[in-house]
DNA sequence: CCCCAGACTTGATCCAGGTCAAGGTGAGGG
DNA sequence: CCCTCACCTTGACCTGGATCAAGTCTGGGG
């Protein structure tokens, strides 16, 4: 199943059929209020699992961000598979309680952080989200940001122009550098990661 | 294993060796940052689950709120009873995936919604948790609020005082009633429901 | 019945981040 | 090569909720 760039394949509140696995490039998921409001509660990629409640509908949407490639199950061979491999019945709930983990430390972000260090902390999500060897303990990190600020704002609870304020500053203060509008280099990791605990 | 009133009984960060299921009152789970913030990432009545996540440190702290009863479960025999029944394992995602999908509204709520909707989609929650025939069309809904300001501040991403402010505006406004400091009578349950959607 | 400590409420002021409003900028198409 | 549109940045101002600072309630113990 090919999902084009900015497409929507799952509509929040809708009967849950299906169980995806992501396969190849990466998608957002979120949840709107009435006025349009929107909070993004994650992004998936590679290897990552959506809809583990195997409740009656979607607590959520999930859209494209990039062409992205996913493996669909319908819930009755899901059971089909669970029922042949009692193992993945575990390997689900190690997902399920490993997101719960995550999803944590992100209502602490957005209960409590201000926007210094939501952005830090997004900022050091991204690190960690590259391989290993890259931040064992280089003195600088880089990568490309996959998604518009428009995503990071609705990610972290914050406006675009807040969002593109504190980059500016992060950048002023020589503690990332931006190029073109993606691509960003950490070149102090250690005070981002003190800014994204609070700590300065 | 009897808990008694504020005591802590988990510390966020340590090894995770086991299992709770709460049996009897109410527990609070937290996340704290290095200079004191608190966020309440959820409150635990009897049945609920802690500690579903089998990673090696807690996510979270928990303490009592009231005198709580838990059963303890280690790791290794949690083990030793998937094993013996398999359909507990699928008991367990399930348990997982329904708390994933309230985390998603409670990201929302924190990321997007105003001190208004989050005290109002907060007493939402407390008439949901009254045994259904209480709210099915009543008029009226009362209750009694088993926590203290400080942690209806800290679970909302708010502080106390606002808490306290938005509690007497929609009691100036007749939308609920105050009796003592912990009992809430809901004098107009439907229009409570719009404040927490955002559609008022 | 009164006292007291802890918890809550209320008021005055402040400020981080939102809102509104112009400008930049750069990637893809003609 | 330049145009243009979508996206991003920056500036000025505003406001919801935080902060700081008094009060006030209440319930449990003497």
């Amino acid at each position: 199943m090919t999902v084009p760039d900015g497409r929507s394949f799952i509509e929040e509140g809708s009967p849950a059929h299906d169980f995806f696995v992501v396969t190849d490039g990466r998608v957002k998921l979120f949840t709107l209020l009435p006025d349009g409001r929107r909070q993004i509660t994650g992004f998936a990629e590679g290897g990552d699992f959506l809809g583990l409640a195997a409740s009656t509908s979607y607590a959520f949407g999930a859209e494209a961000l990039g062409t992205a490639v996913l493996c669909r199950f319908p819930h009755a061979s899901m059971q089909r598979l669970t029922d042949r491999f009692p193992n993945l019945e575990h390997r689900l709930r190690q997902e399920a309680s490993r997101e719960l983990s995550l999803m944590q430390a992100r209502l602490t972000l957005l209960g409590r952080k201000t926007a210094r260090e939501r952005l830090a902390t997004f900022l050091m999500e991204r690190i960690h989200l590259l391989a290993p060897p890259c931040h064992a303990n280089a003195s600088q990190v880089e990568f490309d940001l996959p998604m518009p600020r428009t995503d990071i704002a609705d990610y972290l609870g914050l406006t675009i122009e807040t969002v593109s304020r504190v980059l500016s500053a992060f950048k002023r203060e020589g503690l990332i550098n931006i190029r073109g509008i993606t691509h960003i280099t950490i070149m102090q990791p250690e005070r981002i990661s003190a800014i994204a605990e609070g700590l300065e």
